[in-house]
DNA sequence: ATTATCTATAGATCTATAGATAATGC
DNA sequence: ATTATCTATAGATCTATAGATAATGC
């Protein structure tokens, strides 16, 4: 029944991978050790030689998912004229409102993030932080002081407006939500002043 | 044991109105039957003559919390010469930030909302719709099409500073998403064209 | 000899139900 | 007689631990 070690951090890592996807799936609450491990094709049995706790594979998962969505900003805005309506085209689109599992752990585990413990907010943190950088950069900017005024406000719009169209039963005022975000975002962007 | 027609209706409306801080508070799966009823003094067992289901009293639950954040808008937008301004001096509070018990439902519980049924989805449109009705009022944007693009954009921006300013542990920061989002409201509201 | 994973289980908690109780409502 | 609430409990599930097993690693 033992594996090898190279084996057992394939294994880790598998755990990680499947509990980030399930977390934003269901929330942290919302499923057990049970089937985060099935997930990675491992019985609960083998949970705490990996982990410390169910808290600590949260933090683990939410950094994971955190640097997976920043990477998915990065490589967008890459190779392309206008990277800011690339990063728009994916995120404030219907496939992304549909993706939970997949898509920005923000919009899927934001408000949950806020009830967690200090290791598992850290990593949205950061994850912010880094969206914030991704954002400054592909605007033109790069600020050594912290974030810009627009690309708070772009972040913050982008967020709500994905996780107030997840809500929407009806499609049509879900999507006109998806729209309206993506107008605001182009205004905001393309204002001269340096708020 | 029983209690008067009228005090086992005082009863159910003091657990719907518990239900609507607990759930803000710890989210749907984070607490149970057991405390829900403790938080309007009353014990597990006379649950079910009150609700068909813990789904059902979230559904309740979450259609109190709208409605009463919709009159919190509605309240803090009355009497003023700038009602939006108003509407922001409290939702992009440091206190708002911290009242997550008492606070706006859709930052608490939006992203759970969206893996809950649809019975608990409904409140949660229906409050979104409301609040697009006192902003466009205010902005004096009545519109019987719909929500204004504005107003979509206001809500949403709102929604998602509010959210990312109580995962980020950094007073400064937290606090500079709440402001960078009161900026970009204004000029928001501000702009003369019909979006 | 060590150890990653397995099955099994402890002890707590979850939703939901059952039956007792005591006060209401007819 | 009805019924709102109580205590108690069923059965499932939760996090975490214990001990067995079988393969690795020295």
């Amino acid at each position: 029944m033992r594996v090898s070690r190279a084996q057992a951090e394939a294994n880790r890592e598998a755990v990680i991978n499947a509990a980030s996807r399930l977390f934003r799936e269901h929330g942290f609450d919302g499923i057990g050790l049970k089937d985060l491990m099935k997930g990675a094709g491992l019985t609960q049995g083998a949970f705490y030689k990996q982990f410390a706790s169910k808290d600590d594979l949260a933090a683990l998962a939410s950094r994971r998912a955190l640097e997976s969505a920043t990477r998915r900003w990065s490589t967008a805005a890459a190779d392309t004229s206008d990277p800011l309506e690339a990063v728009m085209a994916f995120y404030l689109s219907k496939d992304h409102r549909g993706e939970k599992a997949e898509g920005c752990p923000l919009v899927a585990l934001g408000a949950d993030a806020a009830r967690q413990s200090r290791e598992v907010r850290r990593p949205f943190e950061d994850g912010i932080r880094a969206h914030f950088e991704v954002l400054d950069e592909l605007m033109g900017d790069a600020n050594t002081a912290g974030p810009s005024d627009k690309a708070i406000a772009i972040l913050s719009l982008m967020v709500g407006a994905v996780t107030l169209s997840r809500i929407i039963e009806d499609e049509s005022l879900s999507q006109g939500v998806l729209d309206a975000a993506s107008g605001e975002v182009r205004r905001i962007a393309n204002r001269d002043d340096v708020a």
